[in-house]
DNA sequence: TAGATTGTTAATCGATTAACAATC
DNA sequence: TAGATTGTTAATCGATTAACAATC
């Protein structure tokens, strides 16, 4: 189906590619042309035909896209409709805030356990979500496939977590803990950082810019 | 000092050099080669120089660049010397792992104040840090000169709180609900969005990708 | 000094934008 | 049909890589 390998910036703009189109699904518009989307989200109608067509022709000359089909398009390009699974290890505030709040579900994740060492949430359930102790991480793992493991650990236990996650199979990581996982110890998992500080002293930089 | 704009690309980079670069400082290395760093970080050497001599000559022909000193200019050049100041909107789980966990003074913020709605936390503290009601904002910042406003608010709130910390003259927005803030409302505002979705919809992407 | 490594200029590569024939 | 808008090819722009003189 896809050409050639789909460059990272495409695949970055994905999201919001959805994000955008379910928002105008949602409130009932029914067609847009590249030349609309690209006005309210920034970018160029060029930019947005050429990104979508590496994945196909979803538009009709002279109408411009189908909210609906195309919203529907790009959540089967991310992976949206695979009935991937998750687990998380660490539920303190961080992990307790995606349990409770991070909709899983409409992200084409289900979330199925949860893994910690504290005694006053082992056997019980968060959100819905049973919590395990962590040492029952490979049992668990072991008879229940798993797409991707979320490390929300104390970053002095993250890197342990994520080789034993890997050696478990898992397909992927998201990685919230403030440290660099071993990557070439693990060329088969994929792992998406969310590194809270990049992103603050990013900001940092942009508005220090500002009063130079 | 600076030449010209400095790319995105470049701007991204800068605090996983700043990580970097603490991390063999920490370790006590005093001197790196672009060479050595690149290798470490899986960058080439080329980059790295490159990208440091947007911000001026920190090296030294035949010896490299003085850990030390380096990891000192990537922070200035961050901004991390300028005594920002932070205030977060929200303190529910995540507000609260933010307010807990994250190192605000070790990446050159002071986190100077929390606002909850919420009575049996407004009054009382988090983590040292005095927890106000979301009514007392403008108060508050007419009288506390404020960097940032962290946004960690339920979605429904979170474009009229934006409102509210630009109007109160903050110079950016570190944003964590699911929402995309109206930049055009709020030219001089800096936003910086951490959306847990699109990250975790790249992930799937990634592996989903693998199993076509 | 000789070897190493920078900062910078030039070359290459890739991503974005523009243009336009195809066509709904 | 005429107007609108796509998908795609070509042109431009920007970022990364390579090369090398300068020099510690």
């Amino acid at each position: 189906m896809r050409k050639e390998k789909i460059s990272s910036a495409v695949i970055r703009r994905l999201p919001r590619y959805y994000r955008h189109l379910d928002d105008l699904y949602r409130g009932g518009t029914v067609r847009i042309s590249s030349g609309a989307l690209a006005k309210s989200m920034g970018l160029t109608a060029s930019q947005i035909r050429q990104d979508l067509s590496c994945f196909g022709g979803f538009g009709q000359q002279g109408y411009g896209y189908n909210v609906e089909r195309l919203r529907g398009e790009v959540a089967d390009i991310l992976g949206m409709n695979r009935a991937h699974t998750a687990v998380i290890l660490g539920a303190g505030n961080l992990g307790r805030a995606l349990i409770e709040n991070f909709p899983f579900q409409s992200n084409g994740f289900r979330l199925a356990a949860a893994f910690d060492v504290d005694p006053s949430l082992v056997g019980g359930s968060l959100g819905g979500v049973p919590v395990y102790h962590i040492d029952e991480l490979e049992g668990y793992l072991g008879g229940h496939k798993t797409s991707v493991g979320v490390l929300t650990v104390p970053a002095p236990a993250a890197v342990d977590m994520a080789r034993r996650l890997a050696k478990c199979g898992v397909d992927g990581i998201w990685n919230f803990t403030n440290v660099e996982l071993p990557q070439q110890e693990m060329e088969q998992v994929r792992i998406e950082d969310v590194h809270f500080a990049d992103s603050l002293l990013t900001l940092s930089y942009m508005i220090s810019e500002e009063q130079v």
